[in-house]
DNA sequence: ATCAAAAATACAATCGATTGTATTTTTGAT
DNA sequence: ATCAAAAATACAATCGATTGTATTTTTGAT
């Protein structure tokens, strides 16, 4: 029972080879038909099933890639995910899924799980946390392909799969712009991830390009939760001046936020029109809905996997690192519409 | 670059047993402390990483195991994933998260995968679609320990670990009856699943006790996801006469008639009041607020996990299957206040 | 029937780590 | 200094599958 079969066990019940039987089930032309469909018979009979650990060590390969995420549950990685899984199951891949919970020593444990399970590659996003790349320079040292999707590092040779965020942060800001906000608050997230860096960027140049001043003080940086959205909220109303308008680095905050302020008796989006950033389902719902940044995450799971098999499949003397910039678009709801 | 150091590797570098490098990697007390210390510099020099593929197949035996469950996007789902997390590494156990996405295929593709992979054991919720257990006899056969959580199939031997549904949906129609409502609608899934039936005698057990009779005809099964919602409030209103409460056996199928409702101009709770099932975090956000049955998912996933482990680590001959029934609580929100 | 070529199968080494047993080295009591 | 016991290290087999090479069997032309 707690033995399984091997090839050995059917080699030995037909009185045959064990690397005739390794050839039958490969379906290798070198095996006799009459002989191939004698020994699936008897793998059959046995319940044989594959050792993929003997089989890889072997090889010395694996057909597994390698996802990390800060969090499954959002909807945006999840999308990815899917991406992901689809295009690597095409390919006859396999996908582990790990969640990094934003926490650096997570990440910094699962990566080296999967080196020591030998993945092919590896599908990651960083979490907010992630300041120092030893972990990241190490697999790359090490020989194992990856690349970053969304959230990513500036490390030499590894190619990345991103949204356009400056232009994202421009779209939105210059929407609440449009709609006749002149006091613009910024939720942002921690400076060290690019993508918060750039919708802060793209914040900044459109209201440059509608000579709004730029005031640093309603600019608020934090992890971003719904807890954080509220008290960024709570902050921007102590200001001595009004603010009309919020554009949030994720949904998120926002929801924080807009359930802080609907239970200050403030009006959305009359007295402040929103933005937030990714789509998230639950931005549909809320009351108002929530205008938002849409990111197309399941194509982006699905060219981060093609880029990174390429990559499995290139030999190391023609590696080039790529950067593929997708395009985001605004999805236009009540919490903006005045 | 490409090909990774071994312990032979660090052997040969120190003019020492292979034996021994292994035993100090694995700080052997019959490794002098010395030795030792030379060997994990030596491997820290070197850059080694432990060939994980190698060593489980050595020792037959893994330190990971496999959770199966039908999306992750599914707020409940990624809490229950939260808690296995958290007892697994805990115990010093990996996770191999992965979707059926409600498909029986994938699913069988799943369990092959893991088995494949030789993980410790396996939990699993089972998709919609799973009224063939071939796969699942075929893991116990196998020697597998497993354990279904939430969603599972009547297997001899095979422990779980659930919520009392019955009292759950006992509990989401007795409160739409207490507030006044007379003639209840009710969204149930997949029949196969013991989840949705138990739901759906709860509602049953609830309306003999306020003899109120059952009307077969206010039962809609689906697949439950969001269209299912929109379509079944359809037919509900529909009906000859008028409903005035619907317990949808989950949250997503309820906010697509919420949806489809408002739309028809249909006041939510003064019209029909509505209770959903599983809290997902959307639930609490719509317009008006969705009266839910908690179900606590991290518990779940924390106790699935070490009755597992337990399995795991249990002679074969103790096994004894166990039911482990857990609480629900409902959430009243908005959607059935009056 | 014979025999070279082709087809089928067997042999043996290997992937990297682990572990029971054998051998060598060190320790410390006399 | 000697020697038995203890400590440290080396040897060798093993986990299960794969694969290059060697050997055996079959095929089919003469």
């Amino acid at each position: 029972m707690k033995n399984k079969t091997t090839i050995h066990d059917i080699a030995k019940a037909l009185s045959i080879d064990a690397s005739t039987v390794s050839r039958a089930l490969n379906n290798s032309p070198r095996v006799n038909q009459k002989t191939k469909d004698r020994i699936l018979a008897k793998a059959n009979e046995l319940g044989y099933q594959r050792n993929l650990l003997a089989s890889n060590l072997r090889k010395n390969e694996t057909n597994t890639i390698g996802v990390i995420v800060p969090r499954i549950s959002r909807h945006f990685f999840s999308s990815v995910i899917s991406g992901i899984e689809e295009a690597a199951y095409d390919a006859g891949y396999n996908v582990i899924i790990c969640q990094s919970l934003e926490q650096l020593k997570r990440e910094r444990d699962i990566v080296g799980t999967l080196l020591a399970n030998r993945v092919a590659g590896v599908l990651l996003s960083v979490s907010m946390e992630t300041n120092d790349y030893d972990h990241l320079l190490n697999m790359k040292n090490n020989g194992t392909p990856f690349l970053f999707f969304d959230r990513h590092c500036d490390i030499e040779g590894i190619s990345s799969v991103l949204i356009d965020d400056v232009q994202g942060g421009f779209d939105a800001t210059e929407h609440l712009i449009l709609k006749g906000c002149k006091s613009i608050g910024h939720f942002s997230g921690p400076q060290e991830l690019s993508i918060y860096k750039n919708r802060l960027a793209g914040y900044i140049k459109a209201l440059e390009k509608y000579k709004i001043p730029y005031r640093p003080e309603l600019v608020i940086r934090s992890s971003l939760m719904e807890i954080d959205g509220a008290e960024g909220a709570k902050t921007l109303l102590s200001l001595p001046y009004k603010i009309d308008g919020l554009f949030s680095a994720n949904d998120i905050a926002a929801i924080g936020a807009m359930k802080y302020l609907k239970n200050e008796g403030i009006r959305i989006p009359y007295d402040i029109a929103i933005v937030g950033f990714s789509n998230e389902p639950i931005s549909e719902v809320i009351d108002p809905s929530l205008t938002t940044i849409d990111q197309p995450g399941f194509q982006i799971g699905q060219i981060s996997t093609k880029l990174l098999l390429e990559e499995i499949n290139k030999s190391s003397n023609s590696k080039k690192a790529k950067k593929t910039i997708l395009k985001s678009s605004l999805i236009e709801r009540d919490s903006s519409r005045k």
